[in-house]
Parts: structure tokens; C-alpha cells; sequence
DNA sequence: TTATTTAATGAAAGCGCTGTCAAATTCGAT
DNA sequence: ATCGAATTTGACAGCGCTTTCATTAAATAA
């Protein structure tokens, strides 16, 4: 059996209550006792038990983290930073994945964590009425990532992505030329997606240039279905001096394989651009013109936006939003007037 | 408040025992008794209360995974693994990452996740004395992913590495009329990267072909620097017909890059593989011929021998062993009978 | 000196649950 | 009817901790 407070007590020859103040509040003890304690805590290697502090102060200093899937880089480094920050913050976190074609109870149990989570982060792909009334149930608080739920009490990390994407488009419009710019999406009940394009439409359509029906096409993020539609579509686009943007940049290294692959050079003859700059940016070449999406940041924010609503559950919700920012790399081939 | 045992018992007209019962052994209460506590149990929506159960039963279902990091296709598929199957058994899992240049502390409290985790999973990059020491003082139930604690109880999962890497080095013999093998590794203290570079030079030279000092490079498992190396080598690499073996797919991806800009084929000038099988593999042109490392299976069998561990604590220590497996693929320019 | 604060500690009441034990009820079998 | 054995239930003692309240000792004021 492990070492208990009594063994504690019982070492300094003092009550229970004391070794609970000097690990509580230490400040209310006197010096000496307390260093009696402090001593006999060290010598028996004592650690709370957190069952029967939880049960107590109703806390478990465990938050809960879910996300649609567990793959790839993206979701990688926003398990990285929320797993840096909250243990920063003297936090544990609790990782899940509820499946797409979730009903609903995957979401809660998952969200629920068994009921032991003192709150929870989440990021749900697309959001529909189930989901909604799933979470409005969820009695513990919760941020939303990259989403938001109308009527329901939350705070929220969002990434402004209109904003990366309309400076993408503008970017290859003034500084490539760009007169056709095909956009390669996420399905179109994507969040990210839909923003996106709209981010597109918007844009192409301020600057006069029209979106033909063709010049939308709507995958599944994913490489090789990227790779398939630039092997068919990659000689039309290079001989209409299109650009593609591509929602993410694992699509767009698809295209610019598929490119190299019929003898089209990027960016020479096709300019291909991308979205989320994870590491995959990196790793085609010519690397990776995109949006950087702070990943990372979103985890971590999310993280703090729950600790300080543990603290004051009273605060007002606060929606936090997270600049994108467009990266120019080479696959662009934008005009560089430093000649890189 | 959250609706407690004794609620339930009011409301159903029985004792807190009774609830309790048809709780966690339903069988031994009359049906209808049970059927009103059922309902009861419903119509509050009770939750047990995780703490109280965890300070009885002194179990929490909570699984720790701690790695040596979060980053990257590869540790992101052992936690998706891991992840699913400790749901499937009715657990949660509990994810940390240490620092390579921990003291052993973070270590430690990763491992015991605050006291509340009912057995961990733990990967080692490196064994070296602090780590053993440390692992040495855990007192819950523990397996060790890809590596080996002698002297120590513990499970194991590892991946049999060496095979693999063999067949692989072999199937460049064999296969592609290799002469000379270029190895490209991690760092050198790697566990990984130790056993793949024994395997090679078995191989090379059971085989009767030498293994030049110039021939063992180590790097650190990244893209960049597989590039960069890639951009100054591989000329000469071509020219002596050499095929190259990267230890990890983002390595050999970084090569064909290098290869590539400089002109020269792959895989018809330059041979080139990787080993792993992330993702990574088929995000290449040519995809890459690699070494399928069961990345989800490992976190799925660690997960299960904790469990089987925590039913049965005296069952004799296990060490399962995973078999890798040689993927063939394009980049390794192997003669291929059925022209593929 | 005596009365009154203040500081430091201990005793004990739970937190919500499980599990032991005894009491109450039912059921055959005498 | 009568008794022993199941069967079903409830009372209650903890699990290890925090916290309230009371108690004691020391310090200050009168």
C-alpha cells in the first residue's frame, strides 16, 4: 500500500491537518513544524493520493482534448502545443478522437472523459445539429477550436483563415499574375474548406476574374487523390497558365508530383500553392509556397483559454482568433525582387 | 451539484448499496428492483463519481503513453493505436512526452501522471543509466515500446528492426544488383538507428561487400539535412551506382529531392529507401520502396499488455515482438518480373 | 496581574463510492 | 406448521484527503 498523509502525520508527529496545510497552504504554518513535515513528505516519498483529493476539491487538473482524427501533422503539433502548455500550467491532458460518422455518444463519453476531466478542448470538423445538441449538454466547461456554437456558453480559439487565404489569392493574383486561379478543397462540408473557398470566391471576385464551375474541385485532403487529379487536370492548368490553391498542403504536394511527373515545371509552367504549412511544406520541391495556420499556438491557446476559465467561471466567453499568415516560398514562383 | 449515488437511491426507493450493486454486479439483484433503479439511474442521468470509484477501487482506467516526442507522422500513428484500442477496452489514455535532455524528472512524473494512471507505456529514443534508474522506482505496472530494461520487471513491446532492415539490405543485393550501400542514419546513440545500421553491415557483409567509413553517415531523422547531404553527395553516389538507405522515410524523401535537382533519376541513376512506411512513403515520386514498421500495432499492443498486466499481475513478463516488413515499392529500382 | 486577541494545532465531519456483514424475506423440504 | 437455506436488501465502516470548528498556547492590551 502506498504512503499515506497518516504516515505523514504520523513521522512528524503531527495531525493529519497539519501536513494537509503545509501541502495546501503552506504559509499558515509555522516554520518549524513545517519543516518537519516537508522533511518526513521527502523521506517516504509521499504523493497525494488524487483520488481522495479529487473527490474533495472536485478537481482532477485534467483537461480533455478531442479532435476529429488523431493523423498527420496537423493535428500533431496541436496535441504538441496543448500538451506543452498544460503541463506548464500544471495540467494533464486527456487525449481522444471521436470518428466522423460519429451519432453522438463517441463525442460525449469522449468529451466526458469518464467525468474526470475538469474541462475540455474541441475541435470538430463540420458542425451539425447533433453536435450541437451534444455539447450544449456538456455541463463542464469547454472551448471550441476552429468553430463556433451559436447560443451555447463557450469560449473559442478560432484561426482566421479568410484572412491567409484572401492574402493567398491576392498573392497570386498581384505578384504571379495570375489571371485563373483553380481552387482544390477539403469536401465541401469542411469548415476549413468552406472558408476557404469562400476566402477565394471573394477575392477572385474583387479583382474581377471570374471562377468557372471546373475550377472548384473538392477532394478529401488528402495526397494521392491530389495526385490522381494532377495527373488529368495538370496539362490543361499549366496551358492556361493557371495557379491551383490547394486547401492544404499535403493536395498540393500531390499536384506538384503529378506536375513533375508529366514533365510540367513547378513553378515555371504551373504554380501550386498550399494551405497549413505544416512540415509537408518543407518536404516537396520547390518547397511550398502557403498559409502558415499556428498549430501549436491553437492547442496552447485553447489550453489557457480553459485553465483561466477555471479559475473564473464567471468571465465573460472570449473568442480568441489566430492570424494565418502567408509564407512565399518558390512553388508560387512569385516575382522576388531580392532574387532568392 | 451533480446527481450523486444517494439521489438515485431515493428516487428508486432503495439503499445506496443496492444502487451500487446493480452498478457493478447486476446480476445479483432482483429484476425488478434493478429495473427501477435503472430507470432511475437514467432519468437523473448519474454519473459515478470517478474519484470516489478510483479511491475504492483504486484503479482509475487510465493508461499513461509517454514518448520521447509528439511530433511527426511516426509518433502520431503509435497514439492513434494506442489510443483506439485502450478505448476499446474500456480505458483512457494519458499522453506525455519527455524531453531528450531530461534529468529524469519529467520522466518520472510523466510516468506516474500525477499518481493517477493504472499502469504507463513508455518509449525510449535512449537507455542509458538515469532512465533505467528511474524506470527502476516505478512501482505501477509498465511496458517499454521499442526497447529493453534488463534486471527490471516489465513487458515489452519491440519491433524486430533487424529483420527489416536485413531483408531490405538484402533485396538491394539481390534485387538491384547493389554493390555498394550508402547508410543514412539518425543520430548514432539512437536505439533505432543502432539496430538498422548492425542489420546493414551483417548484411553487407555476409554478402562480401564492404562497407566503406564514408559509406555510414548519421544525420537526425529530418528532411533538411537528408536534403542538404543529398545536394553534395549524390552525384558521386550516382556515379558509383550506389543505392542509399535511409533509416527513416523523411530522410530517403529529402535524398530523391536532392537527386532530383540535381538531374539525376531515381530510380534509374540514383537507388533510394527508406524505412518506416509512414505516410511519407507515398507522398514521393517515385514512391519509395521502405521497410513497414507497425507503428498503430505497437501502441495497440502495448495498451493491451498493460491491460492484461493490470487483470493479472503475476503472469510472467512478456515480450512480444513485432515483425517488420519489407515494402516494395518503386524507388529502389528493383527488376520487377510482372513490370509493374 | 488579568482579560483579550492572535497564532498554531488537532479532532472530526464529510466527499461519493464499494464491500462486508447482518437482517429480512422467500422458498422448499420436512 | 416448522426449519434451514437461499436470495435479496440495508446499515455502516472505511478509502485518503480537505476543511470547519474547537482547543490550546503565546502574545498583547488593559
Amino acid at each position: 500500500m502506498a504512503v499515506s498523509i497518516e504516515d505523514v502525520a504520523k513521522k512528524a508527529n503531527v495531525s493529519i491537518s497539519t501536513v494537509s496545510r503545509v501541502l495546501n497552504r503552506r504559509n499558515i504554518v509555522n516554520a518549524d513544524t513545517r519543516k518537519r513535515v516537508e522533511t518526513a513528505i521527502r523521506d517516504l516519498g509521499y504523493r497525494p493520493n488524487v483520488f481522495a483529493r479529487g473527490l474533495m476539491l472536485r478537481k482532477s487538473n485534467i483537461l480533455g482534448l478531442v479532435l476529429p482524427d488523431l493523423h498527420g501533422e496537423f493535428y500533431s503539433e496541436v496535441i504538441r502545443g496543448a500538451n506543452f502548455r498544460a503541463h506548464e500550467l500544471g495540467y494533464q491532458l486527456m487525449i481522444s478522437s471521436v470518428p466522423t460518422d460519429d451519432d453522438g455518444s463517441a463525442l460525449l463519453s469522449a468529451v466526458l472523459g469518464h467525468g474526470l476531466v475538469d474541462g475540455v478542448a474541441v475541435m470538430v470538423s463540420q458542425v451539425d445539429a447533433r453536435t450541437r445538441e451534444t455539447l450544449a449538454n456538456v455541463k463542464i466547461p469547454f472551448v471550441v477550436l476552429d468553430g463556433n456554437l451559436d447560443g451555447i456558453k463557450h469560449d473559442s480559439v478560432v484561426i482566421d483563415q479568410r484572412q491567409g487565404a484572401g492574402a493567398m489569392v491576392q498573392h497570386l493574383i498581384d505578384r504571379c499574375e495570375a489571371k485563373r486561379v483553380v481552387f482544390v478543397g477539403g469536401l465541401a462540408t469542411n469548415i476549413d474548406t468552406m472558408e476557404r473557398l469562400a476566402a477565394y470566391r471573394e477575392t477572385m471576385h474583387a479583382a474581377n476574374l471570374t471562377v468557372a464551375a471546373a475550377d472548384v474541385v473538392h477532394l478529401d485532403y488528402r495526397y494521392e487523390p491530389a495526385y490522381q487529379l494532377g495527373l488529368e487536370r495538370v496539362g490543361e492548368w499549366a496551358a492556361s497558365d493557371a495557379c491551383v490553391f490547394a486547401a492544404n498542403d499535403e493536395m498540393a504536394a500531390g499536384i506538384i508530383d503529378a506536375a513533375i511527373e508529366q514533365g510540367i515545371a513547378v513553378p515555371q509552367q504551373l504554380r501550386v500553392v498550399g494551405f497549413d504549412d505544416t512540415r509537408i511544406a518543407q518536404m516537396t520541391r520547390p518547397r511550398l509556397t502557403t498559409v502558415h495556420v499556428p498549430m501549436s499556438s491553437m492547442g496552447a491557446s485553447a489550453v489557457e483559454l480553459l485553465c483561466s476559465r477555471l479559475d473564473d467561471e464567471k468571465r465573460p466567453t472570449t473568442k480568441l482568433t489566430l492570424q494565418s499568415e502567408l509564407v512565399v516560398r518558390v512553388s508560387c514562383g512569385a516575382v522576388d525582387r531580392f532574387g532568392t
